[in-house]
DNA sequence: GGTTCAAAACCGACTGGTCGGTATTTTTTG
DNA sequence: CAAAAAATACCGACCAGTCGGTTTTGAACC
């Protein structure tokens, strides 16, 4: 039997082993017995820690977004020129799943999941909307500094870099080409930035 | 018991069931018995049109793509100017999806479901790079007629146009935000055409 | 215009396998 | 030796697919 362990290093443990098997299998066709399997460890000690399959995915999924979420406040944080800003945060962004492709399989689960469920939909909504909010304000900055033209609402602007840099990432996932995803991501950025630009801000 | 009907009659009315009990509780959730008792039919019926449930999807998906894929090269060949040419396929793209939200539910399930399976993904590969295909040949026109910039690769434009653009619809669907999704979707395509214009290609 | 009949379409009870969750037992630890 | 942690055998709900049967249909024949 399996050394005792304090319940954060088994729920750590756990999420791993969880997220890995979605990414490889999608989340209605992991079990938990895989889950347990890949982890090492026994049912007894999955539902010592969960109480049920949904409490151990909800529970991660909260996780994954905070982790998410802070990680692009930070880059946010760091720097001060508009476009700047927005291509750290893209490569930020692309870095966060670059280096773990079962995450942004997992991601495309849950944007399904999301559909369904009212609580992981909630979560979403919150972590975009607060992000999108600290991006409108760089977008407002970049505005007055002249930088960016003025003629879109900024608020809008910024849902719109952001949902469509994440959906483009998620189709690749789809088509399983997330390297060309990166690729087409850093293209989208530039022509969205060059469209974003003052010098051209009259017309239109 | 049923009247007897064509084979194609009864495929099109079990396709019209699984889109939306699909659209309502997600592939792995919809059971066959929900299918057939949706469209008044038996399960008899169903697995006499199809082999299997998989079968069923399979072909329907063909169907579905087949179709988008006829919608867009129609709108496509109607226009002459670029810019306008997007601007159609954006609004015919967006009603696709507007007049049919189980339509759009269903494609993302589909995404998901390509991440696993090979036919499934290479019919969404095929599709897209047709479509792209003839995109990218807009794009090549419109920088001859001097209407876009010249310093981005066609090819490379048109697949980011479409795959954000989907993808962004997708985010959006997740999110339970379709409305949203579709306004997003013109403000996506005024910045990213802004982007293109000609007048300010020389930087960069 | 009716009758027969075989093929095609359709029905639905049943089966066999799967898997989340539980109850019980065993092990570890302080 | 408690009590927490982990293991495991088991149960029952669920559901894709099957199969023996029933109904419909249209054509052939009277």
């Amino acid at each position: 039997m399996a050394k005792h362990e304090p319940a954060d290093v088994r729920r750590q443990q756990l999420f791993m082993a969880a997220l890995e098997v979605v990414g490889e299998r999608g989340y209605h066709r992991t079990r938990v017995d895989d889950i347990v399997a890949r982890a090492g460890l026994s049912k007894g000690a999955l539902y010592h820690q969960f109480s049920s399959k949904q409490d151990l995915f909800l529970t991660m999924f909260r996780e994954m977004m905070e982790q998410y979420r802070d990680r692009m406040l930070e880059a946010l944080e760091q720097i001060d020129e508009a476009e700047a800003a927005f291509r750290l945060v893209y490569d930020e962004f692309a870095q966060h799943f670059e280096h773990a492709p079962h995450v942004a399989k997992g991601m495309l689960e849950f944007y399904l999941i999301s559909t369904r469920d009212e609580e992981i939909r909630g979560i979403f909504r919150e972590t975009y909307q607060e992000l999108a909010e600290v991006a409108a304000r760089i977008i407002d900055k970049g505005i007055e500094q002249g930088e960016f033209s003025a003629d879109v609402s900024p608020r809008e602007v910024a849902w719109t870099f952001m949902t469509a840099g994440d959906g483009l990432i998620l189709v690749h996932m789809g088509l399983d080409m997330a390297e060309r995803g990166f690729e087409t991501c850093r293209t989208l950025l530039d022509i969205m930035l060059r469209g974003m630009r003052a010098h051209d801000a009259a017309k239109e």
